[in-house]
DNA sequence: CGGACCCTTGATATAATTCAAGGGCCGTGG
DNA sequence: CCACGGCCCTTGAATTATATCAAGGGTCCG
């Protein structure tokens, strides 16, 4: 049976959300789903862009380019997370898989007409625009103010918070938590503006320091929830 | 004569263009203006925020702080500019005057019956919204991958781009343009994630090369456009 | 088996910070 | 009027975190 909004797992999360379940069989009809391999552009820079998505499972990445090769990650997008450009121009930014995805797509005119339409949609969009220039603001501070462990520690927390699987209402202490990071370390130097062997290096001191273990290639376990936490100090406010 | 909406010089760039002129006067009676002298503070973190604004002139500034005392500007807002955050919850950020300024104030959940009544106001903002996003990413890319040379071109190129005074639709060359820059040495490495050691010797290096003239304390005049967006390089775009 | 790709590790270089001191400007008060 | 302190900016010397350069190791896949 193929997968409806009504029945769509991350709609909670999602801005889909805020559209009153008469609407639900509309918005099936003018959404499709989609699967990504890691790697495959989602929006390309110069792209017409005449698409808006909601992730439904895994992460994607958004970059910036400079002339001379230069590659900043800019923006993660992790499940339930709302992509595209409403009532605003392409940008030359590129939105790419960072690692196998499935997304839901709009088609992004008839998506500006279910915001004319829903109110309540409209908002909950602003909502989600704040609340992702204030990620981009959080990570501007990161960027220029912080040590490369403090870095690496603050993006392992956000993968960890975005990531790990909830275990229902569970507010209980969670031990140890292990996650894939869902970018490369290369990736992951782009991110945080660090070189790769910085990224290498400092991963492995938090190691040393019993902060956290790395399994081989991108698996990692927090060990120490509190001095992770403590690393990444520095303003997660 | 009290300013008016009818009246008002920035309408053209700020938001409320895309009001009828039917609703002048309604907005009129909503907004009203307030002075502002450096240093001020706009909106405070922790404060409620039931407000937002319109720069009517002058420069405001937003800024991280980490518990250690660390700052990072994280925008700045033009004349034009609208600050604010319609239909999301005040955030932990700090809106203060950079220079003497006046702003346009309209009660928040007014400015919000404001967009749900006028369609095109809220898509203007959208794509405000969108903007200032995009304006973020490409600061993080300054402060991930730049040096403190380009950092300090991109910064001053984005106040002359700013701030100076456009001659009517002049597309001319303009030789030789000066201004004030909106913020200290101090800010300036704030904003540019640098001490102001660094911002000092570099705006010397600047000048020395002849792309600019440091007259005494803010005033700034470009020698050099070409040089100074050649120096600034690497994706603005 | 070979090669590509990604990651790790070490040695060295360097841009920017930190530490330290001095200069200019301005308003206050003697 | 001049002296004084405060504030901000500049400049120099020493330090350091991170980048760069260079090499080697693991794993996957044809």
């Amino acid at each position: 049976m193929r997968p409806t909004c009504r029945t769509c797992a991350i709609r909670p999360s999602a801005v889909c959300r805020a559209l009153p379940p008469e609407a639900l069989d509309q918005i099936n009809r003018l959404s499709h789903r989609k699967h990504l391999t890691a790697g495959r552009t989602l929006f390309a820079a110069e792209d017409g862009d005449h698409t808006v998505a909601t992730v439904l499972a895994g992460v994607a990445k958004t970059s910036v380019t400079s002339a001379d090769g230069r590659t900043q990650i800019v923006g993660l997008h992790f499940p339930g997370d709302f992509i595209g450009r409403p009532h605003a121009a392409g940008s030359a930014n590129m939105v790419e898989a960072a690692t196998d995805m499935d997304v839901c797509l709009f088609d992004k005119s008839r998506f500006e007409a279910l915001l004319r339409e829903h109110d309540g949609l409209s908002r909950l969009l602003m909502a989600r625009m704040t609340e992702d220039l204030d990620a981009a603001r959080q990570w501007m501070f990161l960027l220029g103010h912080k040590s490369a462990a403090e870095r690496l520690a603050s993006f392992i927390a956000l993968c960890i918070d975005r990531l790990e699987p909830r275990c229902g209402a569970d507010t209980e202490a969670k031990p140890a938590s292990r996650i894939d990071l869902p970018l490369s370390r290369t990736e992951i130097g782009h991110f945080l503006g660090l070189t790769i062997e910085t990224v290498s290096r400092v991963l492995r001191r938090l190691q040393t320091a019993g902060v956290i273990e790395i399994e081989s290639g991108r698996g990692i376990r927090v060990v120490d929830r509190e001095a992770l936490a403590a690393t990444a100090s520095a303003a997660t406010d």
